[in-house]
DNA sequence: ATGTCGGCATTGTGCCGA
């Protein structure tokens, strides 16, 4: 069985401490890591290496950054969205993950596009588009895909403790929710809903306002599956406690269990 | 609507992004 999980991690630098427990402790196979906001030269490999994970990064300066941990061999690293060369954010990294049998992986951050109207969203909207043609290459290949991380996307109204709250914001506009469904639309699986239908389920609380304490959360990290994925697919869990602990990110990690 | 946090530039504290 491959377990992975996909976590938001808010700084790979003020959560050191909080990830390596969490890693010792519940120890996935492969770790998809967003928001690590360090530079790859900076990033505490050594750290990670000493529990038997072997490391990919894709970071920048300050924000975004995303990272892949496996205690699998990574082959075929692509780093950045292909289709745009100009793209200087770091939000986007791919490998293939050499277990019992290959999977290929995808850590995601995807734009929070807020303010919506402006360039910041036309900008979330261009990198869906380059997400939906890199997933149809992905579909192509024709082998276990997994694509996950925090996709800023709250896809149904059941998503959120107040979508009222959401109607006029970036995560839920009806552009944002249509870009995400047209993943389903090819072929992708949603492997949380797969497995779990009903409200009341969230992956991120705001520092702000007491959210967590309200329970005022909203799904937006997500694992989507390829056809090839999906039939290996055997679990799929919110790591919500982890929003309890000390230090910790505004996102929980979210888990798959594979039969690979 | 916002009661917060992380990183940066900077050495006090304001700004940005979320």
């Amino acid at each position: 069985m491959m377990r992975i999980a996909t976590f938001n991690i808010n700084g790979v630098k003020a959560r050191l401490p909080a990830l390596l427990d969490w890693l010792r402790t519940s120890g996935p196979d492969v770790a998809l890591l967003q928001e690590i906001k360090s530079v790859d030269a900076a990033f505490p490999h050594e750290a990670f290496a000493d529990l038997g994970y072997n490391i990919e990064t894709h970071g920048q300066k300050g924000f975004n950054g995303v990272a892949i941990l496996s205690k699998y061999p990574l082959e075929d690293v692509v780093r950045g969205l292909p289709g745009d060369a100009g793209d200087e954010q770091a939000r986007w990294i791919e490998a293939t993950v050499v277990g019992a049998r290959a999977v290929r992986v995808c850590g995601l951050y995807l734009p929070n596009g807020n303010p919506a109207p402006g360039p910041k969203y036309n900008y979330k909207l261009a990198w869906m588009d380059r997400l939906e043609a890199r997933a149809r290459d992905l579909l192509a290949s024709e082998e276990p895909v997994v694509m996950a991380g925090d996709y800023n996307v709250i896809p149904q109204p059941e998503d959120a403790a107040r979508p009222e709250a959401w109607r006029e914001d970036a995560l839920f506009l009806p552009e944002t929710r249509a870009a995400f469904r047209r993943l389903l639309y090819l072929g992708f699986t949603d492997a949380f809903r797969a497995t779990t239908p009903g409200p009341g389920h969230y992956t991120f609380w705001d520092y702000q306002a007491g959210a967590w304490e309200k329970n005022n959360g909203i799904r937006i990290d997500h694992a989507l599956l390829s056809p090839q994925a999906a039939d290996l697919l055997l679990s799929c869990r919110i790591e919500a406690a982890m929003r309890a602990g000390e230090k910790p990110s505004d996102h929980v990690p979210v888990w798959v269990e594979l039969d690979a």
